[in-house]
DNA sequence: ATTGGACAAACTGCATGCACTAATCGACAA
DNA sequence: TTGTCGATTAGTGCATGCAGTTTGTCCAAT
């Protein structure tokens, strides 16, 4: 089953590539997207689960699976490395990285403390701009909870949690947040699939939003860091029969 | 003047990796150390100063200075753009990253949130052999602080802070002190130097150190925050004067 | 039967070359 | 004088080739 779907999955992301060359090849080159297109495409075998944790990522194979030379292979499996997803000894082919279950569980918790100093800061810091917007944005989404727009509300939630970062006025602390969101997006992928999730999502945004409007920090704090608590729960379970 | 430095430090750098080369040719290549040792050489031209923010990293100029060709050093380039050191649009040069005083304070700032946090935790969740190893070794520093010895006690200062990240028992937040921690070193290296600055540090520790064998998570967090305040305000000064 | 070593195949690390892009400079026109 | 439009040069992105290393396999010796 598993090498079905692995060979599935690389003839898209083959034909992906494949098309992308042919169609920019004499237009919007815009190069440097090849290697970016590859670095999506390789993270997605991961995160769909079609490659392992330990599995072997060769540089030949790829190339070959992606019809690019190894050049940009290389360059791809280096930013997959610092990202994380993958790992790399010197002469070694790279591995994709073994996440165990107490490391995502470390993950979500630092997410968590780190959506927690966000809410904080943003509920004492955040121009009324900023206020009136995320407040805008968060009363707009509800729609989408009563109309099941899974997909929808998973852009909303995007931009929730990132106006959440900008607004600590902290950029390092809204890089590391990005960063381990985005680490942490395979995890939480189907999340909203559970049966009421997306409602109760909505109400943690809610608590939060709340609390960031009344410049409360302490509740901004506690409610964000539950939110993120039970989104890892929420996941994990998802995780656990998703991937293993 | 610049030109001058740069072109000294650029022969140091050539000569190093040269002699590298020359030395394990035939020994011990144990390959990759190319890479990793030009990423050292030009994270220290940055550091140093030898490269102002916002200079052209170009990759053939970096080849000819390093006397390799121009894909280890886009590979080195790789990484320190993810490290972020350096910036990378498609299609342009490499340039050194610019660091605002702003971001300057807002990955302080991070780190002091961080450190918090990890401080809390580790209060909370430390075995019994990590607080008795935290408080051996802190004890053990004092004497470094009557001798004067910065370089030891930084050394010390290290494995202390380190010790606070692991104590958290939450890999993922050590990964991101330690990443911001190595971010921030180049801005935070000569704040021993200051006067008293040893000993206050050590006094600092001491409240932490207290705090956390108390398994009193709020007055830890508290006092970690205080001190990479404190280290902040401390090295900043320095950064003003020393790299502008 | 098992273990040790040697050989072979596969793969990584780096160098070099080619195609395409971007930027700078000069020329021409307004 | 200035603004705009080519042309030339410098530089990036990717392909390919070679050297060195690792790994897997096979044979021999214990």
């Amino acid at each position: 089953m598993v090498d079905i779907s692995e060979q599935a999955i690389t003839s898209v992301c083959t034909m992906q590539i494949r098309s992308a060359k042919l169609a920019r090849k004499k237009e919007i080159i815009r190069s440097g997207t090849t290697v970016e297109q590859m670095v999506r495409s390789i993270a997605d075998l991961i995160i769909t689960g079609a490659m392992h944790p330990g599995e072997r990522l060769d540089e030949i194979s790829l190339a070959n699976r992606f019809e690019v030379s190894r050049t940009p292979v290389r360059e791809a499996l280096s930013q997959l490395c610092a990202s994380g997803l993958v790992c790399r000894q010197p002469n070694k082919s790279a591995i994709v990285t073994n996440v165990t279950q107490k490391h995502l569980a470390s993950m979500f918790e630092a997410m968590a403390e780190l959506e927690a100093v966000c809410a904080r800061l943003s509920a004492e810091r955040m121009t009324v701009d900023e206020r009136r917007m995320l407040d805008a944005e968060h009363t707009a989404s509800a729609r989408l909870v009563y109309s099941r727009c899974e997909d929808e509300y998973e852009a909303h939630n995007i931009e929730f949690h990132t106006r959440l970062y900008r607004g600590a006025h902290s950029e390092h602390l809204a890089e590391l947040a990005n960063q381990t969101r985005a680490r942490l997006a395979p995890f939480r992928r189907a999340q909203f699939r559970i049966p009421g999730r997306l409602a109760r999502s909505y109400q943690e945004h809610d608590v939060v939003v709340t609390a960031i409007l009344r410049a409360d920090g302490p509740a901004a704090s506690l409610a964000a860091y539950t939110h993120v608590s039970i989104v890892s729960t929420a996941s994990t379970v998802f995780a656990d029969t998703g991937t293993d």
